[in-house]
Parts: C-alpha cells; structure tokens; sequence
DNA sequence: CAGTGAAGTGTAATAGTATTACACCACGGC
DNA sequence: GCCGTGGTGTAATACTATTACACTTCACTG
C-alpha cells in the first residue's frame, strides 16, 4: 500500500490520462497471465474487447464496445458483458459507475488501496490515481461507523488539465 | 467544513443507518423551503417522491418509486425522474450511482464536503458519513494531476454494523 | 384584465444499459 | 470415450432514463 508519492512514480511515462494506451500488448498480456493464474483461457472475445477499450481514449459503454466490434463481426452485448466481467476480475478495465461505462487500466491495483477515477467533464477522458489519503478515510469512516468495508468507488468529476489549458489559451 | 469528529456530532440521534425516517414532516419542510428560496413550487408530485424515500429504510429505484405511487394513482417513471431532479438539488435525496438507485438525506451538506456513502451488501441500507480525509485526499489527487475537482463520488460497499452482529450472533 | 412566459403535468414513445435462458461447442481429466 | 467445467452464439427480456408534445397553472406586466 506505498505512499502518494511512490505510486506516482511508477505511473509515470503514462502521460495524460490513459490516452491510447502505448502499450495495448502489455495489457493483453497481463490479461493472459491473470486467465493463466486461474487455469481459464484467455479467449478470443476476451482479448477483443480488451484491445477496443485499450486503444480508446475514453471510457465506452458496453454498446458502444459491442457496435466497434460488430464492424469487423456481429457480437451481441451479451458477449461483450462476458468479456467485462471477465476484464474487470482481472483487473485489467473498471467500470465508471457515474457515466455506465468501461475503460482499461495499466496499474497494478493493490487490495486496501483506494484508487481516484478522475472524470473530465468536457473531454470525458479518465485519469486514475491512488490516494492513502483517501483510503484513510474511508477506513476512519467505515470504523466510526462499525462498518466492514469492501470495494470502494471513487469518482471525481472535474475538469481535466488539458481542458482547462485549452480553455485558458 | 467541520472537522469529522464536529460533523458526526451533528449526526447523532441519526442513529443505524438512514432508517425510516424518523422525521419525514422535517424533510418536507426542508424540501419546500428549497423551492422557496428559489421561488419554485413544492408541488404535490415532488412531496410524494419524497416521502416514499423518507419512509424507506433503503435506497429505492426509480420504478420502485413509481410502482409505489401508483398504488394511490397511476404514475408513469418520467414523472417521478422529474421529482427526483428536484430532490436532488434540493439536497434531499442522493442518487447511488452503484446501485442507479435513490435514497432520502437528512443531513446539511457543505460545498466541498467529500460524504462517504456506505452500502450495506447484505440487507442494502446506505449509511453516510462526511469525511475530512477523503476530502483532503481527492484535493490532493486532483491537485498533483492539474484536475479542477468538481464533483465527487465516493461510495463504499461493505457490511454494515447491524448485519456484522447479526452473522457473529 | 388580457397577454406573455416560466415551470409543471400527463401521456406516449423511445433510447440506453444489463441480464436470463438455452442449445451447442471446446477441452482437459479420468 | 465420457463427463464436467467453462465459453459461445442467439434470442428474448428486464431494467434505467430521456425526449417530445399538448395542455395547465400561475405570476408578472402592460
Ligand atoms: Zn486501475
Ligand atoms: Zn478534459
Ligand atoms: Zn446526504
Ligand atoms: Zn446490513
């Protein structure tokens, strides 16, 4: 559970955002060793979709998933919900809560650690980042309270430092 | 923007979680002074919205409420989404973006202000608590990446106190 | 006191998100 | 070969949310 600071370090070379992700191979591979771990396959349908979330700049909705990877050949949503489920075990995508969307993810996540989903509003791209800070938090809270924790979801809407610069030019 | 330890003193006699209620008349009343201060009117619609979720001990969804409603008179769920609207400006009622469901509030929020909602998995009740740290912590994340915060939320998915001792027992 | 405009209502239709059901296929272990 | 676990493809359905439009209410103003 390494400090702010330490986390940041290792996101580094990760730009903005997670723009088209450099690294589409890389995620697919940590896919496969997640599936491998389980002695699951890591199947076609699977790497697909991973492969749409992991070139786009912005979370999809599933439809969304499910219409790219119709060009190519008819899939239904069912299928692509599969593979989410499927991704998000893995973690390997997370599910926006607020916008109902899917987007792919290139950390590592650690258990206990509260990770921030910062959404632009005007832009719509998605920046993660951990914060003990936060974690703290919601323990203290959870504890005050004699409630056990689980999973926690954290989204920040705002407006990215892109945008913002854009919009100061 | 209180210290957690003010803002859970100001919470008292709130008891587990946001049970029915106990003062649904005050929510009313907080409700309609609202529309007052923005000169709108507290219709009959937007009082029966609320008072559905004020009397119910969990979140409830859009249709739940609908199908409430129109046990006394048919209502269809645009009509209630219209009231929910409200509510939610108001301040009244929070949206769950986990669960796309919505529950009665009879806290005062505070700009700013990071509120913890805890989401019992088990019996499904939502206990929430404003929290500095987690404030602190999104400031901050936001901060290092140049994100202009806006709106947070911040939800935790657990097992409430009630339930804990329930199992234990 | 008619005219106007902002806000709400009631109804219907539609868009968008997610799940269930079931028949069939692929593969590894016995 | 047979079986069990897990994936696929297809259809149907459930669930969540919004748009459109005709009509009403009410406060304001000329
Ligand atoms: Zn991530
Ligand atoms: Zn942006
Ligand atoms: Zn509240
Ligand atoms: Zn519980």
């Amino acid at each position: 559970m390494a400090g702010e600071k330490a986390h940041h370090e290792r996101c580094e070379g990760h730009g903005h955002a997670h723009s088209p992700h450099s690294d589409v191979a890389a995620m697919i591979e940590r896919a496969r060793a997640f599936a491998a771990a389980r002695k699951l396959p890591f199947t076609e349908m699977r790497a697909r979709v991973l492969t749409v979330l992991a070139r786009e700049e912005k979370p999809l909705t599933a439809y969304e998933i499910t219409d790219r990877l119709s060009v190519s050949k008819k899939v239904q949503a069912v299928q692509v919900y599969r593979g989410l489920d499927f991704l998000q075990e893995a973690g390997c995508v997370h599910r926006l809560a607020s916008k109902a969307s899917y987007f792919a993810c290139d950390h590592e996540h650690h258990p206990g650690e509260a990770v921030v989903f910062m959404v632009c509003s005007h832009c719509g791209t998605v920046q993660e980042a951990p914060s003990d800070l936060v974690a703290q938090g919601l323990q203290g809270a959870a504890e005050h309270a004699g409630f056990k924790p689980a999973h926690p979801i954290v989204e920040l809407e705002g407006e990215c430092a892109r945008c913002s610069e854009t919009k100061a030019a």
